[in-house]
DNA sequence: GCTTTTCACGTAAACGTTTACGACATATAG
DNA sequence: CTATATGTCGTAAACGTTTACGTGAAAAGC
């Protein structure tokens, strides 16, 4: 591995005229630089990113915290990241915080020794820990995710209540009044269950207290196991509104083992809209979240705020339904008993 | 930020004695040991990696070069890696070759310039001019795929040509003759081909040319399609190996749409065993691939590399058969022409 | 009691860059 | 022709560590 010595060496001038010629700044000669490009090109000399790093105080590397690796979702908002950060010319430095706790710590304590140039943190929420950390470091950091707020750092999500709202409302339009919602058991108030109860009230439908379940994850047998307790608990709704993806599917099979027919006798509208979405039989009618764009806005707020040094807004992103095949409509005269 | 010097002046010690504590060699007494730590932990200091990187030449990290980050598929391999590297201290920098080109020598000079200890390469095949770039970086590279092989570089991969064998061995032992197989689309032989046709010589099936069929991708839409033209050109199979789970899938709706059922009119086995084998309707009897481990095998030989400075042996993992719903057994009296 | 070993440190060079400063030569202005 | 500006370069300090070497004191050996 050659050195910037080595270069100066074989093109008889200094190592300061090397450092300037390799970024390109002023004060030499076409013909020293024809010299010193040649001794680049005959060493392949590459800069040594640790020593540039040390004396610029940039890394040109932000670390990215995500739970859950495995996830789809998660893929989809870190390959925005990475897309968005390598346009800047930005690496990143991937940390799966799989089980959440202690691993967390030392990930933060690695990236900063690393002196990264900024933080995404993927996640829920920001424990209280993790944030007086994240302020000793000094970086620029950014939450990136889908549930709660934490206004003390810009942040890029979507609203869940309006989400929540669209889907349901998206239901109601459809000809659907009994409508179940599988949720997520939440500590706090739920901003999803939040938005299907207001939907419900404002277009005079009584909320319903059996018609809500609350899942403990997002995966595909939380789905079989939760719409089968919806089933049970309110077998008279005609739509249900699945907070995830995987979890649609799931319960498209436990409606399949039940001998409930998707969307004839129950409809179906999921959340994300994966490409499982658009896979299953039939396929999901999903509230879609523009993750991969999350990502990248995420990245570009990091960006951003390296280059001026001051923190960025929050962002709240837009959310759109897509229409598939797991909600059919109701007409009003068969509301009463039979499928549509 | 705090440096050493910062630490050494609280402490009123040299530089010398802290860092020999900090990265606890010999060479100081229990006091000033206590004083040394006391010093760090008020200041909160933390040693700059970039400084010791510079001294030691070790990054602590390696790249990880991938291609369609996207795909469930390399994000379990990808998981596995991250897991044992971050077990050994090893950051991870992903690296997404999304249009395979010109894009990944970018990323390799990154990876170059960052003076990474090593590197894996996700992928089909190695091209030439990334070898020697590679070669040329002089850092532990190990290979991680499932196609062709470069016997250059150690790798870790599996046995294609097996897997094909196994699963189209399965398929026979339930009794089918007629198979068929959606293979991929390679300039050279396909080892998988080459397996599915040497399981029918071995056990007396002679090999029809139509009941092969090439995608040129493994995404579902690839499935619905190639299913489709694949019952077109036989239509009298009982049984297909498709290899990939989304593929399977989109030919479960092709299937679906065509009137046949599955596994009743044709038993379908499918290759790598993703989650979504588990979610489709039927559950995907599948080729299990032991991806997360594959990632971690992988991370494990480039941190041998990097200790012992000597190259790691290659390693082919073993592959399994997990029977699920979508392969049904074919009684010798209905061979003939009934579904099972 | 004197030499030798051991221990606890400090000094300074090195890692590979960037950059402020100064030196010298040439061009420009008066 | 002198004074000044401009352009091309080199020297050396700095970034934050690690580590070889040296120093002095205390401990051990005789």
């Amino acid at each position: 591995m050659h050195t910037i010595k080595d270069v100066a060496k074989k093109a008889n001038v200094s190592i300061a005229t090397v450092s300037r010629i390799v970024n390109n700044q002023s004060g030499y000669s076409e013909e020293t630089k024809r010299k010193v490009l040649a001794a680049i090109k005959e060493l392949n000399y590459q800069p040594n990113a640790l020593a540039r790093g040390l004396i610029n105080k940039r890394t040109h590397t932000i670390g990215v915290l995500l739970p859950h690796f495995i996830n789809a979702f998660g893929m989809e908002l870190l390959h925005g990241i990475e897309e968005k950060a390598h346009e800047e010319g930005l690496s990143v430095i991937i940390c799966s915080t799989d089980s959440f706790g202690a691993k967390t710590m030392k990930y933060l304590q690695v990236l900063n020794e690393k002196r990264v140039d900024g933080v995404i943190i993927i996640g829920p929420k920001l424990e209280e820990e993790y944030y007086d950390y994240v302020k000793r470091m000094a970086v620029p950091v950014v939450l990136l995710g889908t549930e709660k707020f934490d206004n003390r750092l810009p942040s890029v999500q979507v609203d869940n209540r309006a989400i929540a709202y669209s889907a349901v409302k998206h239901l109601i339009d459809k000809g659907h009044e009994r409508i179940g919602m599988i949720a997520f058991h939440e500590n706090g108030p739920s901003l999803r269950a939040d938005g299907y109860r207001k939907a419900l009230e404002d277009n005079d439908i009584i909320f319903n207290q059996e018609r809500i379940v609350f899942s403990s994850g997002f995966a595909f047998e939380d789905g079989v196991h939760f719409f089968r307790k919806l089933m049970l608990q309110a077998p008279d709704i005609t739509a249900a509104y699945i907070i995830s993806d995987e979890m649609a599917v799931g319960a498209i099979t436990a409606a399949d083992r039940l001998g409930i027919k998707v969307p004839h006798d129950v409809s179906i509208i999921s959340h994300d809209n994966l490409r499982v979405a658009d896979m299953s039989i039939p396929k999901l009618t999903a509230v879609s979240l523009p993750l991969r764009r999350m990502g990248r806005t995420a990245a570009e707020k990091v960006f951003q705020m390296i280059q001026t040094g001051r923190p960025s807004e929050s962002s709240i992103m837009q959310h759109e339904i897509v229409e598939r095949d797991s909600v059919c409509m109701l007409a009003k005269a068969v509301r009463a008993k039979q499928p549509c």
